[in-house]
RNA sequence: GCGGGUGUAGCUCAGUUGGUUAGAGCGCCAGUUUGUGGCACUGGAGGUCGCCGGUUCAAAACCGGUCACUCGCCCCA
């Protein structure tokens, strides 16, 4: 195997793995759209503290995960390891915060620096929506739903289940965190060891933990839905309510917690089984903190993101399309009309490739491979006499046209709308 | 950061208790077919056996290290 390999965690994506994000981001772009999400994009790094303040000391996103550097001018950088606190920047610097609500799609790459496995790249790329300025539960409901619709479109729905908890407000989790805090301190020489550290740094993270002496624990472990206040409680039951109104299954799990620190009341997270150790296909929540804590005025929002990756592992193979027709000289002597004849045909929408070189019989094996459906073929017969023969590499039939009629012959064997 | 598994041709993989020139299928190239793909047949090219070191008369195989990939922990999309 060669040395030049690309760079731990990161990957090239050949025109196969590439069909397969495109057909996931362009889905989610057009039906994001539909509930009026504009896309827009954020650099790919930031000043370091756009990420630093907002994703809290306690997130390992942040602590051990982040791609950092400081450029010639002595500015600290960070590569984005999430989206959310990017946009809410963008909305601050763009004085948008007069023109709420705002809603935004997004894609791109994203960039944390962990061991690699199978969902988990270096640099991934996130599909995500962020709704900012509504504060009422409907908001949480519809992006949610936007989420569940995209999986559907994409054919996954039905191998996801929709894991949703309320975190309440800060009221509430602090209250919760405290006896949480209690709890675990009392049962503390058996947790495991990770679990002993999560205690200190971020004890909520305890609830998801896997080791089966810790789930013992967890399972007596006080709930958060106790803790909810009044306020928070309606604003969960508002939520669900709309959820159930539309007919989106959920399921309620007290245990799922997120990772980053701004988030408050809903957590939600769409998962799968079919994908080993990285099961979140998508997941988000409610962060009505977040601008404050980059230094905007207080918006509240809601937003998720899904990860580009995994959701292709879901959709499976995508084939790249190839151009229909190929348009093939005999020989060197045919070239310049053979160019001269597919510029012809791109022109009037039809896509068109060009092979040169080598044996006739090699081309159009290739092309037949690669999917093309015709073959146009000009030798000096057809030149000379200004026809060219059109080969249909499915049926294997063949027929000379005149170059006149090519376009529209074309037009009728490919059909409305599959031109490219 | 921690643990397990795997590295042999472009791809998927064989390779016996360590033994002489490392194989197969697919793919690729050429021919049978000098203006035409799929099928078949014939021939051909292609390998620092991931890398470095060690053991041995002899290493693709055994040992150590290292790198990469992979699965899990952690964390998360």
């Amino acid at each position: 195997m060669s040395r030049l390999q690309p760079a731990r965690g990161t990957t090239d994506l050949m025109p196969a793995a590439m069909a397969g994000h495109q057909r996931v981001i362009g889905t989610a772009r057009a039906t994001a759209g539909l509930y009026g999400f504009q896309e827009m994009a954020t650099p790919i790094f930031e000043f370091a503290e756009v990420f630093s303040r907002p994703l809290g000391d306690s997130s390992d996103v942040v602590t051990k995960e982040t791609y950092n550097f400081t450029d010639r001018g002595g500015e600290t950088l960070t590569l984005r390891p999430e989206n959310t606190a990017g946009v809410v920047r963008a909305m601050i610097s763009n004085g948008l915060t007069q023109s709420l609500p705002l809603k935004f799609f997004y894609a791109g790459p994203m960039f944390r620096y962990e061991r690699p496995q199978k969902g988990r790249m270096r640099q991934f790329h996130q599909i995500g929506i962020e709704y900012l300025g509504p504060r009422d539960g409907l908001a949480d409901a519809e992006i949610i739903g936007c989420g569940a619709r995209i999986l559907d479109d994409l054919g996954v729905l039905d191998r996801c289940t929709l894991h949703l908890n309320s975190l309440g407000d800060s009221e509430s989790r602090e209250a919760y965190r405290a006896a949480l805090v209690d709890f675990f301190t009392a049962h503390e020489a058996n947790l495991s060891q990770d679990s002993q550290a999560r205690l200190k740094a971020n004890p909520l993270r305890i609830l998801d933990s896997k080791d089966a002496g810790d789930r013992a624990i967890i399972a007596e472990a006080p709930r958060l839905d106790a803790f909810l206040n009044d306020g928070s409680r309606r604003h969960f039951d508002s939520v669900t309510g709309a959820l159930d109104g539309a007919g989106i299954a959920w399921s309620f799990d007290p245990l799922l917690v997120r990772g980053l620190d701004y988030y408050c009341h809903t957590a939600f997270e769409f998962i799968t089984d079919a994908l080993g150790a990285q099961g979140t296909v998508l997941g988000g929540g409610r962060y009505d903190g977040l601008s404050e804590m980059l230094g905007g005025p207080p918006v509240p929002g809601v937003g998720w993101a899904a990860g580009v990756e995994r959701l292709a592992m879901l959709v499976g193979d995508v084939v790249p399309a190839a151009p229909p027709v190929a348009v093939m000289p005999m020989d060197g002597d045919a070239e310049g009309a053979a160019f001269a004849l597919a510029e012809t045909l791109r022109a009037v929408g039809i896509a068109v490739d060009l092979p040169t070189g080598g044996a006739i019989g090699k081309r159009l094996k290739r092309a037949d491979r690669a999917g093309v459906r015709i073959a146009v073929i000009l030798g000096s017969d057809e030149v000379a006499g200004g026809s060219a023969q059109i080969r249909d590499l499915g049926a294997g039939t063949q027929q000379e046209v005149a170059q006149a009629e090519l376009a529209t012959v074309l037009h009728a064997m490919l059909g409305e709308g599959q031109t490219s």
